[in-house]
DNA sequence: GTCTATAAAAAGATAGAC
DNA sequence: GTCTATCTTTTTATAGAC
């Protein structure tokens, strides 16, 4: 089955160097001010031959997503090797400092959340849905285990925590700290990394056990069941 | 100086439905999504008319910013004259909680950071500038009295915490948690409140002060200075 | 499959009558 | 100032030769 192999393993790179391409101006500009003009520029072919390989803009965009969540599903299964005995909680940390270097790197393809097109694309795209799924059950063991072992806070639903982590993976204020030029990467994701687990405020001092005190500043809030709302 | 008044005042209503129109289409679309064509058919006016108030679409996102920033302004005044006596954390809180109900409402425009002429005529706008700024330090004020009376991290520099709450105001995990439909607005408030304050991480237990065990999982961190950059 | 050339449509902005 | 009609540019996508 090698007898095509070279010119497929050529095609193979050439698409490699399209969606390399198409990942890097997805994270530089996002996707609505990405044209396909500038992919083609940038890999050096043709329009039409572009459009051989990808049949619109949106598939481009899911193929670097797709990319993306693979080199994610990666570096998961690297930090399971690496320390198989390690608590969830550093693991999910390890991520959290793994998604943020790929941003610094500018590497971390954004995708515009309300752009209709691209979600419809997204949605019908088999290989990104599987992927995606993948990633967000493995992030979900460590979440649970976490949860589990104490780590995490109990009254979080997993599915907070997860979509938190996605969204830190895109967090503005890497940008505007790096901008900034005061730290350092390695400064900026220890900064973001306290605030995102450890949060803004100061650690209380355990007082005489007053659960939620400093979360009803002003008025009283209705009685009404917090937390979970399914199981 | 009362004489034109009335025409005046007309006009003045209309620039406030244009706005009006802009800002939603802004919190719903994003900017480049939103079309001019929409706006105008949202208004109900030609376009000709509306680019006789505004010069360009990007005017037109500044009017909107400006509009919600002094809606933010409003908002800090009336907290401070409810309770002059609150804690600064509690008013950042307060802060906070208003930002994310503007968000859920649908009212909370949202600008990306990547488009730079969008950038170029927002650092040109005076007014958008000047609010900005005043919101700004007025925040910085309560950040740094927070930090001074042990509520806030004091290894934060106060523009991450800046930052963090801007961040905040349009987090896209907000979105996901509307459209999941399990919480309701109020619900999903606190949770984002602990989440941001509180930290996704259990609050530790404070054994033998270790001070940032929990943030050293796997490999030794480089003894290199860390926190402020600056004064 | 790759190229040049070209649709086809969308969107920002303006001309000119009223 | 407001309107209709139009211009201009950008951008996605495709024909058709090789």
């Amino acid at each position: 089955m090698a007898k095509t192999s070279f010119r497929e393993q050529q095609l193979q790179l050439r698409e490699d160097a399209i969606v390399a391409s198409v990942n890097r101006l997805l994270a530089e500009k996002g996707f609505d001010l990405m044209t396909v003009d500038e992919v083609v520029a940038d890999v050096g072919i043709a329009k039409a031959s572009l459009y051989k390989h990808f049949n619109s803009k949106e598939d481009l965009a899911a193929a670097a997503m797709v990319r993306v969540l693979e080199r994610a599903l990666a570096e998961l299964a690297r930090l399971r090797e690496q320390d198989p005995a390690a608590p969830a909680l550093s693991q999910l940390k390890a991520v959290a400092r793994w998604t943020m270097r790929v941003q610094l790197a500018g590497e971390m393809p954004s995708l515009p959340a309300q752009n209709s097109s691209l979600r419809a694309a997204l949605l019908g795209h088999k290989v990104y849905l599987d992927r995606l799924m993948s990633l967000s059950d493995e992030l979900g063991v460590w979440i649970t285990a976490a949860q589990a072992a104490g780590d995490l806070r109990p009254e979080l639903p997993p599915e907070v925590v997860l979509y938190t982590l996605f969204a830190r993976a895109c967090d503005p204020v890497l940008g505007l700290l790096k901008a900034g030029g005061q730290y350092s990467d390695e400064q900026i994701i220890e900064i973001l990394l306290l605030s995102c687990f450890g949060g803004l405020a100061a650690a209380q001092p355990l007082l005489e056990s007053e659960p939620n005190a400093a979360l009803a500043p002003a008025k009283k809030r209705a009685p009404a069941s917090r937390g979970r709302a399914s199981p």
